[in-house]
DNA sequence: TATTATTATGGTATCGATATCATTGCTTAT
DNA sequence: ATAAGCAATGATATCGATACCATAATAATA
């Protein structure tokens, strides 16, 4: 790609292609707008010479970077891997590429990370997440981008929002639990300061309860150095000393059912028939056979896809865009429950 | 950040603060080059205007992108969360940002990945594989750059590995179960084309069982829309079948010993009583207390951050940077061996 | 055939920051 | 007191592609 240590240029390659430089940007742009056989010998010099076009020099003189900015909350637990991958997908046709970080689900890590990035000058912003110091709403206000959160849907979206309700979801997975005739449900679910979704979720579950029973709440507190699955157990542990009779257990997201599935087994208690479980999300590897947890799966690839379609209708000056979408979720009922 | 629809620049601040441009880009690139009273001025301007500096105009007159673009095999089962951590934290504070792409598993896919992200004219590029077609290798050669290729030690790296013997990580491992009076062992994989990681664990495990016995090898086909846990479920039923007598199972990755693990749980067989089991990993939920899975452990985040140190090590003109880094691995012994 | 569209191509200015070299003013050494 | 050295700042050219406008060549229409 370097002839002397140096990249090759659009004019190396209008040179040997005997054309301007310009025509070599419409051939690889535009390449409808060249004509045929100037448009292959173009690509043939960009062959020989092996020349990739600069998108930093692309993105000053055209205003656009074709770069999406995405800050994603966390990267394990498989939770947002879809959500990325719909997006890369939906994106890519149209040559946008990603910038990903991770927030750590801490504000202040938001916050140092939307202002590096916006230095990107993306296209688009993208944050899996609603909760966000008042300096970062601010920043992504005056930027004028379109900036869409996804995984809950805010009241007060900073541009636009694209999720579903965490709260009627888990409303509905505790329902369909006295539905088939569960009794005391406890909850457990990790007390995150930065992130509300576990909140919404624990509201879920409370508005359902409350005709049949009263609260059976586990909340635990984030542990540095602690895997997910092991508040599972922890909060398992806890409900069986607190509420021995406990009949049914939902949790905030897959991996504390996870981890509460295992202790179970580890104790010998089965699941369904003396304790049943839900989790939520349905990640990796809740569905796999052997587990078979019943939960809410979330469609993230869908989720991503979504917002990247957005993203490129904002850019065709398409329609106006929702400040909301909802894309809904599903109950799968495996053994489990 | 914009007035009148377009961001402000340089220029702005400059005339607020009553200085040339270049003495704001020294403020905020090489603040000890500018003096206090000024440097003040400066900031105090680039505050109220909301001003963040331009990166792709920087990119393009400095000739450093301060971009490191990392092609990532799959973001699913936590595999490369905490090596992408290592990365993002320890190129943050020379202001380098990471550029995400994943391949899923997919040769066709990283040749256009590669090619797209050459685009963005990174300073360092980063595989998380060793696999890749002929011209992948010959554009990332002929791009002059620094390459890194992560968790493997190829024969003949692009530029530089930063990983580990995978093949000796699953000798010991192996070793380990007939230390500990195991008989009978079996070895689980999926047969993915495009990677070597699986066969090289493979052949630790060979290797290791030669003296004892003959192999007991299940490798599956890879079946789109499976999750990892479910070859693991799949695994042990082949194994039960052919092979009952079966002592241990040493299985390619902590997914696939998960889903043995649940699979076993479900069949009713103790772990590790009935059957010994190990991973190799040590990801997220492995290592959670009711689990407990013996397994390989693998320091993700060192590997990004050695990775991170080489490359600004490398712009810093420092010491000739090594074929080969090798960070080892440790054998976690936890319940289920 | 003359005239107007339309297509294909090129020239030049420009995007916003930084490299390079130049300048100014001040300190320190001889 | 003069020269040399350094610190702080600025002017200008430049990075590589694309926007914008202009022009040439071809096709369509009167």
């Amino acid at each position: 790609m370097r002839r002397d240590g140096k990249w090759a240029t659009m004019d190396d390659v209008a040179k040997r292609a005997g054309v301007g430089a310009i025509t070599v940007s419409r051939a690889l742009r535009t390449p409808d707008k060249v004509s045929d056989k100037t448009r292959e010998r173009i690509l043939r010099a960009v062959d020989e010479i092996g020349y990739v076009l600069d998108e930093t020099a692309g993105a000053l003189s055209s205003k656009r970077s074709r770069t999406v900015c995405a800050i994603i909350s966390t990267l394990e637990q498989s939770i947002f891997s879809s959500t990325i991958d719909g997006l890369t997908n939906g994106l890519s046709p149209s040559g946008m590429q990603l910038f990903l970080g991770t927030a750590q689900y801490n504000l202040e890590t938001e916050e140092n990370l939307v202002k590096a990035l916006l230095g990107r000058r993306p296209d688009a912003v993208i944050l899996t997440s609603s909760m966000h110091t008042p300096i970062t709403r601010q920043r992504l206000k005056a930027s004028g981008l379109p900036v869409f959160e996804l995984w809950e849907l805010p009241e007060d979206p900073i541009y636009a929002a694209v999720g579903f309700s965490n709260r009627k979801a888990s409303f509905d997975i505790t329902k369909h639990l006295f539905e088939t005739c569960r009794q005391n449900i406890a909850f457990i679910r990790v007390n995150n300061i930065h992130e509300n979704r576990g909140l919404s979720r624990m509201k879920g579950y409370m508005e359902a309860i409350a005709p049949h029973q009263s609260p059976r709440l586990v909340e635990l507190s984030p542990r540095s150095g602690a895997h997910a699955a092991d508040y599972g157990a922890e909060g398992l542990a806890q409900i069986l000393t607190q509420w021995p009779n406990t009949g049914a257990i939902v949790c905030a997201n897959d991996s504390i059912a996870l981890g509460v599935w295992c202790e179970a087994m580890r104790r010998g208690i089965a699941i369904p028939s003396d304790i049943a479980l839900t989790g939520f999300g349905d990640f990796e590897p809740a569905g796999s056979s052997a587990l078979g947890l019943t939960t809410v799966h979330i469609d993230g690839f869908k989720m991503g896809q979504i917002t990247a379609d957005l993203i490129n209708g904002f850019y065709a000056c398409e329609a106006q865009i929702d400040k909301a979408t909802d894309i809904g979720y599903k109950i799968v009922k495996r053994h489990s429950a």
